[in-house]
Formats: C-alpha cells, sequence, structure tokens
DNA sequence: AAACATACTCCTGCTCGGAG
DNA sequence: CTCCGAGCAGGAGTATGTTT
C-alpha cells in the first residue's frame, strides 16, 4: 500500500484499521501476552501494511530510552581508526544498540546527540586540551559520556585509557630477548608517553640506544636519517616504530637502499590491525587490542547505574599486547654489517 | 494604544497500571 | 481480553498582566 502524503502512521491509526483501541494495537506489536494471539497476528499485519514505523521520540518520552549511543569520531585517516570504528559498530549492534556517528566540531556534535535524544555517547579524544564548550555542554547531557584514548582524564566523564608507555616498553622488552642490544626508534618525537616507554625499556634491558638513532618522523630528512643510519658501521639491527603511517613510509626508504625485514632488521610496529598481518611480511605489532576497547567501552557505557545513586565516572585502562608475528626474528651476527 | 513579558493550556506518540 | 487515561518533555498557541 503506497501512502499519499508524508504523514506518520501512528498507533492510532492502526487502531482505528483493526478497529480496537491504540494501547491495544501498543501491547500487540511489543508482542505482549495480554493481547490475544489471532489479534496480534492482526495487528501485525496492518502495521505492515500501514508501513508503520514506531515514532523514537514518543518512545523516549515514556522509556527514557532509545537505544541509539552517539559516536562523535575525528576525522582522521588511518587504519586504527577505520578498525576501531568498525569494531566499535559490530559490539554495539551486538548488545542491541545503534550507533549514530557524527564527525564535527566535538561541541556542536554533542549538542545534537542530546537534541536527538542517545543515550550515551562515546568519542575518541584528540583533544590536547579540553575545550571548555565541550566541558559545559557534557553538563547538559543527561547520559554517560565516554572518553576513549585520550592523555588525560576529564571531570565528569568516563575514561578509557590505553596504555601507550607500556606497549613500548613491551617492544623493547621483546626485541632484546631476541638478542638485538642496538635499537632505533622511528616516530613523532612529541609523542611523550610513547618515547618514555620506549626510554625505559633501554634502561631497564641495558640495550644500547643514542639520540642519533631516533628518525623524526615529521622531519624533512626522513630518508637521509634512515639512509644514514642503515648504511653505517654499527647500525641498529632492529627498530621500533611508533604508528603506521611511519612505518609506510619507513617501508620506502629500505626499499630504496635495500634494507631487508627481517633479514637486516627485525621491525616492531605500534598499533595492531588486521592488515598488519596481511602485508608482504606480517608485522610484529605492540597495542591495545582494538576488540579489546570497544568491548570495555560498551561495558562502561551499558553499566547499570547500580543502587539508583548518580554513578561515579569509572576509569579503565586498556594493556598493550604484543603480537609476534615475521617482522622482528633473533638476532644474527651479519645483521650487523653495514647494508650496501 | 502598542509593545513586550509571563502564565497557562494544548498537543504529540507511546507505555503502563488498573478498571471493566 | 480489551479499554481507559495519566503522564512523559517541550514547542506552539492563547490569554492575561505589565511596561512603555
Amino acid at each position: 500500500m503506497r501512502r499519499v502524503n508524508f504523514s506518520m502512521v501512528t498507533i492510532k491509526d492502526i487502531a482505528k484499521a483493526a478497529g480496537v483501541n491504540h494501547s491495544t494495537v501498543s501491547r500487540a506489536l511489543r508482542d505482549d501476552s495480554r493481547v490475544s494471539a489471532a489479534m496480534r497476528e492482526k495487528i501485525h499485519t496492518i502495521a505492515k501494511q500501514m508501513d508503520y514505523v514506531p515514532n523514537l521520540a514518543a518512545k523516549k518520552l515514556v522509556r527514557q530510552k532509545t537505544n541509539f549511543v552517539g559516536l562523535i569520531w575525528p576525522s582522521k585517516e588511518g587504519l586504527f581508526f577505520y578498525n576501531m570504528n568498525l569494531q566499535i559498530q559490530r559490539e554495539g549492534v551486538k548488545r542491541g544498540y545503534r550507533v549514530m556517528q557524527i564527525m564535527d566540531d566535538p561541541t556542536v556534535s554533542l549538542q545534537a546527540f542530546r537534541q536527538f535524544g542517545v543515550d550515551h555517547v562515546m568519542f575518541w579524544d584528540v583533544f590536547t586540551m579540553m575545550p571548555a564548550s565541550f566541558a559545559v555542554e557534557r553538563q547538559r547531557f543527561p547520559g554517560r559520556v565516554l572518553a576513549m584514548g585520550g592523555i588525560n582524564r576529564i571531570e565528569g566523564m568516563d575514561w578509557l585509557a590505553v596504555d601507550r608507555s607500556g606497549a613500548l616498553l613491551m617492544a623493547v622488552r621483546h626485541l632484546t630477548e631476541l638478542g638485538h642490544r642496538r635499537l632505533a626508534y622511528a616516530g613523532n618525537k612529541n609523542n611523550k608517553l610513547k618515547i618514555y616507554g620506549f626510554l625505559q625499556g633501554i634502561a631497564e634491558c641495558k640495550a644500547d640506544y643514542t639520540p642519533e638513532h631516533f628518525i623524526d618522523y615529521f622531519g624533512s630528512t626522513f630518508e637521509d636519517d634512515v639512509r644514514h643510519i642503515f648504511q653505517k658501521q654499527d647500525r641498529p639491527t632492529a627498530i621500533i616504530v611508533d604508528s603506521q603511517q611511519c612505518l609506510f613510509r619507513l617501508l620506502r626508504a629500505f626499499r630504496q637502499i635495500r634494507v631487508r625485514i627481517p633479514e637486516d632488521v627485525s621491525v616492531v610496529v605500534y598499533d595492531d590491525t588486521p592488515e598488519m598481518s596481511e602485508l608482504e611480511i606480517a608485522f610484529t605489532t605492540v597495542g591495545p587490542s582494538i576488540q579489546d576497547l570497544a568491548v570495555k567501552a560498551w561495558d562502561i557505557v551499558t553499566a547499570e547505574a547500580g543502587t539508583g545513586e548518580e554513578r561515579e565516572p569509572v576509569e579503565e585502562v586498556v594493556g598493550a599486547t604484543l603480537v609476534s608475528r615475521e617482522s622482528a626474528i633473533p638476532f644474527r651476527p651479519e645483521m650487523e654489517l653495514p647494508v650496501t
């Protein structure tokens, strides 16, 4: 049946068509046992014919719940962001939620989610400093707001942190356990947490590292630095790469000077996404499990509020895991020869 | 007399406790 | 087994009061 105008079909329209009260329709559509099976069947059929869809706003008015969760996502490229987003959506659907996503100014997005009446909001925190407007808007939003991945915990919001330092520490331990002594690092020199973990590992494992073996991903001499470091005597036999973007650039530089992974150098890269095991060499990775992150995010956001009281914001850390694949192998003396 | 402020009533689509 | 009607939040509309 095609409708001529665009006014919404309501349970009252169905009630009229079925010759019953609207509350009977409401119950029938939710398969309430107080309505006879025959009547339920009849009402379902009519509802389908009339293209009925329940009005979410009205439902929320009574139920105070929509089973929609808002996701504010940063406008960022990269496999991590793609995979993280994917897992959040899948985990939500698994738990009977729908995810509504906005990629816009965070304050504007949060306000929009308040208007739409989503139950809770999650966001991936890329703020260096939380804008005051966002904090104000959070006060007005009635549900929970979960900040994921951020560096700092934020007043009044749940926090799901990532142990970046721990991840890098783990990477150093892994490489030194494989017998590597001389290590290099490629990445962002401003990422203090990762560098802190790395240096901690160097100290703990008594590995050999000098700042000359730091390759600045954002520096203009990246390729030259790689060439210089790997073509000299006593070159590093292992390198830790702090992001996938950096890895891709490093791979190009290695190809130019014929450095092979893992024959000439072992590599551990930060962030584990499925793609990392599907490249020419499967990469050994460290970082939080994306699956764990998504599961914990939903656990926090959907946790019952307990004994009536307003729930205190929770704080959780997702630990790092190391996944050993083909790019990091035991040290062999011939690795130390300069590549030509 | 016109302009503005405040208070109220109605309406929406749906759920749910209780009455018939 | 079915119906009645209160009530949820808040925008729109109307009525009344107060200030220029």
